[in-house]
DNA sequence: ACTAACTCTCAGGTTTCTTTCAGACAAAAC
DNA sequence: GTTTTGTCTGAAAGAAACCTGAGAGTTAGT
């Protein structure tokens, strides 16, 4: 099984570094672009496995960049980056056919989970499954729904990435500057406080169910979920 | 099994485009043309199993591509496309055998139901099931029934769209932009709101009958109906 | 032509979530 | 044993997401 292949396309070097370097360590092959031309160009040396393409462009907007992709024979599937004011109006129509969309500001955690779900639409083949079992904790993606031995739990959309990123990582000790740059949005500009808020809030809803201590402290380091006791 | 081939006559590229993509998702084998001509020619290439024609193409109308397939010994059924205002005296007459008709702006769920129903008439063997029975809803697509734990319930045609959509992503979260792509005309130009609107004109309609909520909020996600709690 | 049904928008109300912060608590260091 | 450092958690403000009723406009049916 071969790597798969990523083409970034966003005209801000911020975020295609930020995307390049954190998709490459999850492990996919990254290809950048920085306007709708290179796009284009890029496609057709190595055709991409899934394409990020930023809808608002310097030379063409995302849907013109589509179109040409399209055109050019190229059926990879495309996760649109948009900004959150931009949406509403401009997306309409996006997520046909195994597309889907993100708002920018994303976290990272996020875009690798978005690419993953359409992996899984789209060429079933080499994906990750939608169902992470770990243990007591079981995250269903497609149903977004957590269960702690057994029982259903009720997590508000970031306790629920802040335990897949945990889940995700089980067994390794993860910093809170980790969980942070993961879990946030990009721009989260706040500290490290919150993550101790929410790792407090989600032991008072899995521990209860859970005979032992699932998310344990490490002090001075961070946090870590064990799949075993 | 092998997939169903498809072939789509229009000569807007957008439309073409935007069925290709949808229908391709939707697990068919498609193959596209712009005009009558192109259309002719698809045909004797590779045999369709169905064929979604345009009324008003640029070179011919919808009668003349028709019987210049059926001389040429095409059987396979017509899905023919026409705008809402050209309808009536011109379709009329064309519907004939396992043929049917469908309006522009249609919706992506629209033609595939209609896809799916046409074949079950014509070659009963892979087609969809008319009725769709996921746990206690049950939609007979043939008689445009809905019943809640064997009850009927009277939807609108909006309503009904939308809960077969839901149901038939059954355990699967949906968001508001898929649900508005998929349920929604394509040329709707409104935002997600009504997506809301309808989610409550169904449950107040549905949630009585049944003790459980059937269509649940997922914050901050979207909607997901469960076959089973 | 009239009535009923349906679609869509909007805004007020409600619930839930996020974030910050301060004080309580616990562990390590001295 | 006391201090220091790091972590936990409850409270609260504000923001965001969602729900729903009312109404305007449209379409369909009688």
């Amino acid at each position: 099984m071969t790597k798969t292949r990523v083409l970034i396309v966003d005209d801000e070097p911020n975020i295609r570094d930020l995307l390049a370097t954190s998709l490459r360590f999850a492990g996919f092959d990254i290809q950048t672009a920085a306007n709708g031309t290179a796009a284009v160009a890029a496609v057709t040396e190595s055709e991409p496995d899934i394409i990020l393409l930023d809808v608002m462009l310097p030379d063409m907007n995302g849907f013109s960049v589509t179109k040409k992709l399209r055109s050019a024979g190229i059926q990879a599937p495309i996760l649109f980056l948009t900004a959150r004011d931009e949406v509403e109006d401009k997306i309409t129509g996006l997520t046909v056919g195994g597309d889907d969309y993100l708002t920018k500001p994303f976290s990272l955690d996020e875009v690798v989970a978005r690419i993953q779900a359409i992996l899984r639409r789209t060429k079933a083949s080499d994906a990750e499954p939608a169902v992470i079992d770990a243990g007591p904790v079981v995250i269903n993606q497609d149903a977004h729904e957590v269960s702690v031995e057994g029982t259903l739990v009720d997590l508000s959309p970031t306790e629920y990435k802040l335990l897949r990123f945990l889940v995700m990582n089980a067994d390794r000790v993860l910093t809170k500057a980790q969980i942070l740059d993961h879990v946030w949005e990009y721009d989260f500009n706040g500290d490290m406080g919150i993550v101790e808020s929410y790792v407090s809030y989600l032991r008072k809803k899995i521990d209860p169910i859970s005979s032992r201590s699932l998310i344990q402290t490490k002090r001075g380091v961070g946090y870590i979920y064990k799949k075993n006791n």
